[in-house]
DNA sequence: ACATAGCCGACTTATTAAGTAGGAAATAGG
DNA sequence: CCTATTTCCTACTTAATAAGTCGGCTATGT
């Protein structure tokens, strides 16, 4: 039983487009200096195109992220890889849901959720994308 | 922005489902001896009546909770709420996602969902109902 | 017998996630 | 200045999953 749970998780769920936009950062942290096009993302990362453009956008105006258009345009990062974190990208992606009720006796499960969550923000505001591209 | 972050949380979600499960299990363990009918349940947590049927059944067929039927039947644990964790209910009610691909560069990033993954699954197999209901 | 309560599968609806479309606006090179 | 490239932007469509509902059957205590 709770060996099928370790395996897969049960709360820890990503999104594609959440899990798209690490990827795509974690590209960009790993290319040489200069624009990386989308159309190059997308190939490497096997993530749709259209879909992609969408994401990237959104990291540009959250100011992770700087674009040039044109020929040898692209992406880059905004700053060093060093200075963003997973935390960075995964703020901007994401929704934020709000905090759930728990009436009665059940009031204490919502302490576990939150430290769960506490635990959860301290490693990604930890991990920087210069590590991932180094492991 | 990492305030946010802390806030809400980013990955740790918890499906309206596996939290009427947990809540109902709670007042199953909260209860004096004897069997709590459902109705019961429903009204102190407010969980739809129908879909906490559904839920319950669920739990009884897994073998955690225990019924009897017809007037003063119910539902009661079927074992002490020492030996539930919450991971219990929930590996029972939540589905097995199945882990996800991170091609090239990305890779480092699927260690660290491992990370987080492992973490809370230790925590959601320590903690007992017998534990929330004390706190 | 009758009222209470659980049992059960299938079904519908709501919400969110994932992905697409269609073009406009830059920019480098010839 | 013309053309190919590539980003920019809003809105839309489709797919997937979660949430909740329905109708009726079965067991049981009084």
């Amino acid at each position: 039983m709770t060996t099928l749970f370790a395996a897969a998780g049960a709360f820890v769920r990503i999104s594609a487009r959440t899990q798209y936009a690490l990827r795509a950062v974690t590209e960009l942290a790993a290319a040489p200096e200069g624009p990386v096009p989308a159309e190059r993302i997308a190939a490497a990362q096997g993530i749709p195109r259209r879909f992609l453009d969408n994401i990237l956008l959104q990291l540009r105006r959250a100011g992770l992220i700087r674009s040039q258009r044109g020929p040898e345009g692209g992406y880059w990062l905004a700053r060093d890889a060093a200075a963003i974190t997973l935390a960075d990208v995964i703020a901007v992606v994401e929704g934020w849901p709000s905090p759930d009720e728990y009436p009665g006796v059940a009031e204490p499960l919502a302490d576990v959720w939150a430290a769960l969550r506490e635990h959860e923000e301290r490693l990604l505001t930890e991990i920087t994308f210069a590590q991932i591209v180094s492991l």
